[in-house]
DNA sequence: ATACATCATTTGTATATACAAATATATTCA
DNA sequence: TGAATATATTTGTATATACAAATGATGTAT
């Protein structure tokens, strides 16, 4: 029987939908969503070099995602500049502005505050091991 | 350094919604969505006793689904039945119904195709130490 | 060069979701 | 009892998402 398997990959999707919901939660206040925020984080990743919008999509957690309009919301919101591509006028160059590099530090820090109490739950050997297993179990 | 945290948590969060994604996707040519499927299934789960509308919404993966609409749909199709509870003239009593339960089999063995590959890439006993980590993360 | 397929993004639109307000029943306690 | 509070569900509505189609730029083959 895999009472085990559905046992485990059940907590995995709980617990991966509980997270970004309560994350989404805490951003309320803000006036920012989970997919906004998602979007300021990559392209925080992006160590300031723009981001193209296909470049975006993939690295969201939400399947199709519409990060074109995610990124109208957050242009409107002078958070994110897009502009285009000087090398391909297809694409979108979106980069962080000064303004969403700041928000995106409060963003943190609140984000921070709801997984402070989980942080220590776990040993550095136990997140290894977590990491390889969810790791291993996608193939 | 919080790394492995939030290396390890990152993991959880991407597997699931990545494997509600690929159900959803494998749902999507019977018409059903993946909030339905769940709630088809949470039905299953109350064996044969019917449910009410909140105690489907307790088990829900999504935060805040609209377990009335939801019904509504399936309702519409014939996969389930809703009526006034005797004892409680607020709750409903929501079962599925026998094309209900007939097609809740093919949508899980559609469900199961998706994890048939994912099965017996853990060992049982990595499966209870990765659901047992979950479990400890979450608290 | 020019037609044709491909790629990157945006837009149209139908449906779903979030949140608040409304409705209806049940419970509590002065 | 009956007024106030709590509970269960539904509905209104604004926003978000999914999917397809449209737009516009680039690459490719003849």
């Amino acid at each position: 029987m895999s009472i085990h398997y559905f046992g485990a990959v059940n907590q995995v999707i709980t617990t991966g939908h509980w997270i970004t919901d309560q994350v989404s939660l805490g951003l309320k206040s803000f006036g920012i969503s989970e997919p906004q925020y998602n979007v300021l984080r990559i392209l925080k990743g992006g160590k300031s070099k723009p981001l193209d919008i296909g470049s975006i999509q993939m690295k969201m957690i939400q399947r199709n995602s519409n990060v074109s309009r995610i990124v109208d919301k957050l242009v409107d919101k002078d958070l994110v500049e897009r502009k285009e591509c000087s090398d391909n006028r297809r694409k979108m160059d979106v980069s962080l502005t000064q303004k969403g590099l700041d928000l995106l530090d409060e963003l943190n820090s609140r984000v921070q505050e709801f997984h402070e109490p989980m942080i220590h739950r776990l040993t550095k050997e136990e997140l290894i091991s977590l990491q390889r297993l969810i790791k291993k179990l996608k193939g």
